[in-house]
DNA sequence: ATCCAGGAACTGT
DNA sequence: ACAGTTCATGGA
């Protein structure tokens, strides 16, 4: 991690490929995100640490991201700590020179990785609300998703108030475990869905589900493996959360839905691909189907084609 | 009305 | 291992 702090505001250095404006365009895919708003090219987020919560303007000036404090200045541990989250949410660990070599020559990311230069996979740094999101988002269309998150964010979770406007966080696996099935059913979750989230959370309580056990595992498999052990988790659950929560640049949900439109719209199918043709188109992605895959879904989000 | 949506568990072979 | 069925609800 590269970054500065300046107490009342931190200077965070992203590697060479980094586009902010890039990743504030997939940020603000969907009006009814509940985490996080975007104004005037500044993104506003509410990070929950331990027992506080830090309202955030992150910009991007001179080259740097600039993280200022609008409420009040964290300690000087809780201020390292949104270094951190915003070192992972931007995903600035990757270094993508390869992935750029490697796009440069594929007959389906070429143009993508021109035209999106810069955009790094959203990360959603919290194991929780990774899972919990994913669950969410299975087999439903994602205006309802946002739908149920947001219902669920503002029943569960915590908020700060700043300038007459409420800033929320996602809800602690803590808060979540204590819950019974039926108060989740009432925001329309199916009794699937609410099963499966809270017992995720109460795994987590438990402290049998970490990020850092997983992150430990650093084989593809294993990892996939130990999450699909989880009920509510098949594979494209696990290749979601290994791709947005663990920075597994190799992940693959290949049976997402999402990925088949935009392979199709891109390359004018008549009909989505099968899995064995997307395999072929993947040949070489071999490392990078992560980013691979995100960009896809930036094209398949793409307002201005 | 019918089909599909950023799937997964369950059941039967 | 593999295919078929069920879950449930909103949007096109």
């Amino acid at each position: 991690m590269n970054w500065m702090d300046y107490e009342s505001y931190l200077e965070i250095y992203p590697p060479k490929e980094f586009n902010f404006k890039e990743c504030l365009i997939f940020l603000g895919r969907s009006d009814q995100e509940v985490l996080h708003q975007i104004k005037e090219g500044f993104v506003y987020k509410l990070i929950k640490m331990k027992d506080s919560l830090i309202l955030c303007k992150i910009g991007y000036i001179n080259y740097f991201i600039k993280v200022e404090f609008l409420k009040r200045i964290p300690s000087t541990a809780a201020r390292k700590k949104v270094a951190e989250y915003i070192w992972e949410w931007f995903d600035l660990e990757q270094n993508l020179e390869e992935f750029y070599q490697m796009a440069s020559v594929d007959k389906v990311l070429k143009k993508l990785a021109d035209k999106y230069f810069g955009l790094r996979i959203m990360c959603i740094p919290d194991l929780f609300e990774a899972l919990a999101w994913a669950i969410m988002g299975q087999q439903i269309n994602l205006p309802f998703a946002y739908t149920l998150k947001q219902r669920f964010v503002e029943q569960f979770g915590e908020f700060t108030t700043f300038e007459g406007e409420r800033f929320w966080s996602f809800p602690s696996f803590e808060k979540i475990a204590s819950l019974n099935v039926e108060d989740v059913r009432k925001l329309q979750f199916t009794t699937r869905k609410a099963e499966y989230i809270i017992g995720i959370a109460k795994d987590m309580k438990g402290g049998k589900l970490t990020k850092e056990l997983l992150l430990q595992k650093r084989d593809y498999h294993q990892v996939q493996k130990s999450l699909m052990r989880i009920r509510g988790v098949g594979a494209w659950t696990a290749d979601y959360v290994m791709m947005k929560c663990l920075h597994h640049t190799s992940s693959f949900p290949i049976a997402d839905v999402g990925l088949h439109n935009a392979l199709k719209n891109l390359l004018g199918l008549k009909k989505k691909p099968s899995i064995a043709e997307i395999k072929d188109y993947a040949a070489n992605w071999e490392g990078w189907q992560a980013y691979a895959t995100f960009y896809l879904w930036r094209f398949l989000n793409d307002k201005t084609i």
